[in-house]
RNA sequence: AGGGGUAUAGCUCAGCUGGUAGAGCAGUGGUCUCCAAAACCACGUGCCGAGGGUUCGAUUCCUUCUGCCCCUG
């Protein structure tokens, strides 16, 4: 039965670990095709804030999800899932070995743990109205309405998570079905994946990682590129929640470089530290500590023993 | 050198007329089924700069010292 599900490799870990130079090593051992798995690096044009592996970076691996959508327009997991099936039939049709990597914890395990989504599009207009509904009533109120309608679901959810009660107020609209029915019972893994987490070897190593990676960024021209990216993508749009353009957008205006590079460093470090309780629940992954030799071989020999079926 | 101000949680600061202290930020843990680099939740004992004094009792009043800041010379 496990025959037929596809093997993946998968290589997680909190940004600025090193997940680029670790997968494109093993990728050119093993014959793989890199699949990304970030909700940003997704975006055309977002590169030197989202840390986009470079032409260089790539050594000649095939990279795919990357600079698939256009910075104004909105892109979602369903979305993410549809595109990266394909993708992936694709690298295996052509006797490649798929290797997904990415710090996006909810497009890896929606797409390798074969997560199903009510299939419609999200109803924006019904989204900001519930949103006006919120910010006028209050929090609790909109939470109370989804209480009368779905008790289960709105059981689990906090009544200041708006943005979640909304989402579920807003399937049972459109499907008739509580988002709770919908849950991780009725899955299938899509693929039968080999986790490799990457990590650092102290919170504080990775901290200051990420620091020398935002100034770099900055003296690599974050600034240039939101000035360029805001001038086509609306300010609310999904791909400018991206950590480090609403800070560079500021320091367009203010002037003000030094604090908007406090800011976005702290808000990384809180990205990171996310990332890091996501992945903590995943018993599965082998994690690895820095990038040194020892570690990719290490990577390298458990990739080909999950591949070669031993 | 003289005058004034300040010294409270890692940082910035609250603490009214004396009853041993609280916010923001940072940090830590967590939630997570289509905005996810998002959204949301939880966690605050620190010789209240040091010594002395007044007081039943001092972070709070007085005083000395030390550090920092400002003004005058």
């Amino acid at each position: 039965m496990s025959d037929i599900i596809p093997k993946v490799l998968c290589i997680v870990g909190p940004t600025a670990s090193g997940k680029t130079a670790l997968s494109v090593e093993l990728a050119l051992r093993l014959g793989g095709e890199i699949v990304s798995a970030d909700s940003m690096q997704i975006y055309r044009g977002m590169d030197v804030g989202t840390a986009k592996p470079t032409l260089a970076e790539r050594r000649g691996v095939p990279h795919h999800m990357l600079d698939v959508v256009d910075v104004a327009d909105d892109f979602s997991v369903f979305d993410y899932v549809t595109l990266a099936t394909g993708t992936i039939d694709g690298i295996i049709s052509r006797g490649a070995l798929p290797v997904i990597v990415g710090g996006t914890g909810l497009y890896v395990d929606a797409l390798v743990g074969g997560m199903s989504f009510p299939g419609r599009p999200p109803d924006d207009k019904y989204r900001r109205l519930l949103a006006r509904y919120a910010s006028i009533f209050g929090p609790q109120a909109l939470h109370s309405r989804l209480a009368a309608a779905d008790p289960e679901s709105a059981a689990k959810l906090h009544p200041n998570d708006v943005k979640r009660v909304s989402r579920a107020l807003e399937v049972l609209r459109e499907t008739g079905c509580p988002i709770s029915r919908n849950g991780a019972e009725q899955q299938q893994p899509r693929y039968n994946p080999l986790y490799i987490g990457l990590n650092c070897a102290s919170r504080e190593l990775l901290y200051e990682r990420i620091n020398r990676r935002v100034d770099a960024m900055i003296d690599g021209g974050l600034l240039d590129e939101a000035r360029r990216l805001l001038a086509t993508a609306p300010f609310g749009a999904t791909s400018m929640q991206a950590i480090g353009y609403k800070e560079a957008a500021e320091a367009l205006q203010t002037g003000d470089t030094e604090a908007a590079a406090e800011k976005i460093k702290a808000a990384t470090r809180h990205y990171a530290k996310r990332q890091l309780t996501w992945l903590r629940r995943n018993p599965n992954i082998h994690w690895l500590v820095g990038t040194d030799n020892d570690a990719v071989d290490r990577a390298a020999e458990l990739a080909r023993r999950h591949f070669s079926g031993i």
